[in-house]
RNA sequence: GCCCCUGUGGCGGAAUCGGUAGACGCAGCAGACUCAAAAUCUGCCAUCCGUCAGGAUGUGGGAGUUCGAGUCUCCCCGGGGGCACCA
């Protein structure tokens, strides 16, 4: 039988061996296909060490899986590594290294601590991302998406992280900077790689309906706005006095009447046509490409043009013209980088109009309001011809019509989305299997495509353009002098078919489609909400892309998203403002605190735990003081998973406490000096109300609530050690403890062993059937109100009839009220009884 | 500028359908045990008045719907996040 004292190290070190054994085979989850549940836990980056958001993350993932296993589900719970990326390399050019070697020590120490914290994982599926056996497969799929036509090569104005050497997607630049470096983006004309991600615009868009009520909200509307779809029309404007036309999207044709200029992009092939033979404009030119690289001065920035000698032809006003200038607000890489400016309806052509003394004319009446200038909205239209009268709609509508009836236009759909731009001028990555050859231009290479081991990190450039010999192959098809490409792929492609992979991480194709269509998609994916746009949307094409390639059955990626909650901290800063580590804080007699230096130290904020705010707690100290248990039925006690919550040693510690409690309980019940002595049996019932309530709370993830209601059955136990029978108190705690197990393993793995129950694992179909009946509560209070106020309350049987409800109220009330004030009485079944007076 | 989310005790947070606001915990206070402290246990703990009984107020502010609003509708204020020259 158990030792009195808890000794959470000594039970914590022999049960997390057991758990890290744990993995339900493909057959087991193809035989029980209808009842699978997968588990996602976003794979991590080995930087080295987990820190506490890795821990909340998996805490609540592995919560999941265990309490999911016990419902009766083959659970499907694997990690591994999101291996390739730059850190190693940073690394690697730090210390000389290797970055194989750095990220393969860091995978080893991360492994081992997940392993301590006693997360349940598939170690059997375990991938890393940067294994030659992960991009092998990898290099197959972009082969088949080249073959496809979705990956495809162009030059194009590109983002250029001038800190990382390398080029950058669109989603990876965060208000004009590098998500990583932090370096401001540069704007490079450069031949690269690309995901055709547009042609699936419309499919991710309406898509997002798969997910609504699975998703956060939030995610589902900030991918909307990022494939950004609008509706209008292309309309050829013809210069005047020549062919050519300058074709311009438009969502507003409405106000077509109104237009007074007409501005393309300064990278537009006509600007840059205008521009070689003349100074001006390529002064202006080059002006502009300054202001666009000035970080966020761009937003603010001044509206300027250059007006050209071009004019073109106004087809709704026969002899009228509009001036062409270049403006360097026109972007090129949205609609066709020429718009036409109505100033009176549109922000920025007003200010432009102003600036250039062009006209402003008012074409659309506000259906109410004032009439101040210029007006968005919606209204009638005015000075619009044959449109006069009709509303912006209409005209919308009748204004596409005539276009594509004269033969001018087209009504067209706009999205903001680009293709996803893959290739980096890193080592750390994928290969691209692809050959340069001179003659047969882009051939295929053979496969796999190894990086060379011997490589020299420098910090100036790609270590494998430098490479003396690498890229120098023959050509697969002429057998002549080629080279290889050196770019490697955006490490983003690895982590969009990642959860596939760990179905059949040592298949000989990448994906096997038996398993697949058995545990896809996944049930529930955790991880940070940085992904909405970035990750999450690469997965959900690739999961589009790969089923029309015949590859997958399912075509949404995961069903459900829980994006977790930031870990915040206390933080202090010095009198110079430097942060301050809190152990490096000493306090005066008179409660002032003072750093190693001297200096006045303050409590600064709560702030997310990072090195840089030197407030993060070490995961590893924590289990040190407190064990694993404690740590995670903290980490889900207060706050729900979704929301970013407090660290706050003083609730860890209580958790502690609680978990002391429950082993000195379960002496007193299961122990030979028990003295549970008692004969009520009301527990038994208490037992089903809670597994009830627990359950739901778990099957809604609701995990702070799991343990409210974990606590109170608890609660119960222990009020009625003295009083119910030893019968009753082993039922209730033996339940409890299954209740609990999914969060605190440990503990619970090594009471369940000395109850004598089998099977010692808790997790295969545990879960306690619950009696509807019994967990049915019968004994309600019903409320007495007078006027909608609580003026005393009464316990009755469940279903009481309201005459019977009214009949107990008018007791309880007595002579507390006037009998001929009352004007009616509402009685509400199990609830209530509202008597209004008057 | 546009879009979205959010506002409940000293703190984290509960509150299926509109039906007893504050479950569960943290902090705090008082008591028991102890020479003492720690640990543990017991009790109290929204605010105001009251010795108690009890009463009044109370879910950011204001209005509305309702027998009854934290919950529904409208307006305003605060906090957080996203997008941002997208034609």
């Amino acid at each position: 039988m158990s030792k009195s004292v808890y000794d959470f190290k000594v039970i914590e070190k022999k049960w997390s061996g057991v758990f890290s054994s744990y993995c339900i085979s493909n057959s087991q989850i193809i035989n029980n296909a209808e009842k699978k549940y997968y588990v996602l836990e976003m794979l991590p980056y080995p930087s080295g060490k987990l820190h506490m958001g890795h821990i909340r993350n998996y805490t609540i993932g592995d919560v999941l899986a265990r309490y999911k296993a016990m419902a009766g589900f083959s659970v499907i719970h694997p990690m591994g590594w999101d291996s390739f990326g730059m850190p190693a390399e940073n690394a690697a050019l730090k210390s000389g290294g290797h970055p194989r070697i750095w990220t393969e020590f860091n995978i080893e120490t991360m492994k081992e601590q997940l392993k301590t914290f006693g997360f349940m994982y598939d170690w059997p599926r375990e991938i890393s991302t940067c294994s030659r056996a992960y991009y092998a497969q990898e290099q197959k799929l972009f082969l088949d998406l080249l073959k496809r036509g979705l990956i495809y090569r162009k030059k194009a104005y590109v983002n250029w992280d001038p800190v990382d050497n390398t080029v950058l997607a669109n989603e990876q630049v965060i208000d004009g900077r590098g998500w990583r470096s932090g370096a401001i983006i540069e704007k490079k004309l450069l031949e690269q790689w690309f995901v055709r991600i547009t042609d699936y615009a419309e499919d991710l868009l309406s898509g997002l309906k798969d997910y609504e009520g699975n998703w956060p909200d939030k995610v589902l509307k900030m991918q909307e706005n990022w494939i950004g779809r609008s509706e209008g029309a292309t309309i050829n404007f013809k210069i005047t006095d020549s062919d050519d036309v300058i074709p311009i999207y438009t969502t507003r044709p409405d106000t077509l009447f109104g237009a007074s200029f007409v501005a393309i992009s300064p990278d537009h092939e006509i600007s840059l046509k205008l521009a070689k033979n003349n100074s001006e404009i390529t002064n202006f030119l080059s002006e502009c490409k300054k202001i666009a690289t000035n970080e966020e001065a761009l937003a603010k920035a001044e509206k300027e043009g250059f007006k050209t000698h071009l004019e073109v032809d106004h087809f709704l006003v026969p002899g009228k013209t509009l001036p062409v200038y270049i403006a360097n607000f026109v972007l090129i890489d949205y609609g066709t980088g020429a718009i036409f400016g109505c100033p009176a309806h549109d922000d920025r052509d007003f200010a432009f109009a102003t600036k250039y003394n062009l006209p402003i004319l008012q074409i659309i009446k506000p259906t109410e309001g004032g009439t101040e200038l210029p007006y968005a909205g919606d209204g009638i239209l005015v000075n619009s011809g044959f449109f006069d009268g009709l509303t912006t709609q209409e005209a919308k509508a009748a204004m596409i019509d005539h276009i594509e009836k004269i033969g001018i236009g087209t009504r067209q759909v706009n999205y903001k989305l680009r293709d996803w731009l893959i290739s980096r001028q890193r080592y750390w990555g994928c290969p691209i299997p692809i050959i340069h050859c001179p003659k047969c231009g882009m051939v295929p290479s053979e496969l796999t495509i190894f990086l060379p081991d011997d490589i020299e990190i420098d910090g100036s450039g790609n270590p494998l353009e430098k490479h003396p010999t690498w890229k120098h192959v023959k050509c697969l098809r002429c057998g002549g002098d080629a080279l290889r490409d050196t770019d490697t792929l955006d490490t983003f492609f690895e982590s969009s078919w990642y959860y596939l992979r760990y179905l059949c991480p040592d298949f000989d194709d990448p994906i096997e489609k038996e398993i697949e269509s058995a545990a896809m998609p996944v049930d529930i994916c955790i991880g940070g909400i940085e992904h909405a746009v970035l990750h999450l949307l690469y997965a959900r094409f690739f999961m589009l892309a790969l089923r029309d390639m015949g590859y997958v059955k399912a075509k949404i990626p995961f069903v459900k998203i829980l994006a977790q909650g930031m870990v915040y901290h206390k933080s202090y800063k010095n009198s110079e403002g430097e942060w301050i580590q809190p152990d490096e804080i000493e306090t005066s007699p008179d409660g002032k605190m003072f750093d190693k230096s001297g200096k006045e130290v303050f409590e600064f904020s709560m702030e997310k735990m990072s090195k840089s705010k030197k407030n993060t707690i070490n995961p590893q100290s924590i289990i040190e003081s407190y064990g694993v248990d404690a740590a995670r039925l903290f980490i889900v006690s207060d706050s729900p998973p979704e929301k970013d919550f407090d660290w706050n040693t003083d609730a860890l510690e209580g958790s502690w406490r609680f978990l002391n409690r429950v082993w000195k309980t379960f002496n007193e019940i299961f122990g030979e000096d028990s003295k549970a002595s008692g004969n009520e049996k009301s527990l038994i019932k208490t037992t089903h109300v809670a597994l009830k309530k627990i359950a739901n709370s778990y099957e809604t993830v609701s995990l702070n609530k799991s343990v409210a209601f974990i606590r109170e059955f608890f609660n119960a136990i222990e009020d009625g050690l003295t009083s119910e029978s030893i019968e009753s108190l082993r039922f209730a705690f033996k339940n409890f403890i299954k209740a609990i197990s999914p969060i605190t393993p440990h503990i619970c793995h090594e009471m369940w062993k000395a109850t004598g129950e089998t099977p010692s694992i808790l997790q295969e179909s545990a879960w306690p059937e619950i009696s509807e009946a019994l967990a049915t509560v019968n004994e309600i209070t019903i409320a007495v109100q007078v006027n909608g106020k609580l003026r005393g309350t009464f316990e009755t049987e469940k279903g009481t009839d309201e005459t019977a409800l009214i009949q107990r109220a008018r007791e309880i009330l007595g002579s507390y009220i006037d009998e001929s004030t009352i004007k009616k009485i509402v009685a509400v079944k199990d609830r209530v009884v509202n008597v209004v007076c008057q």
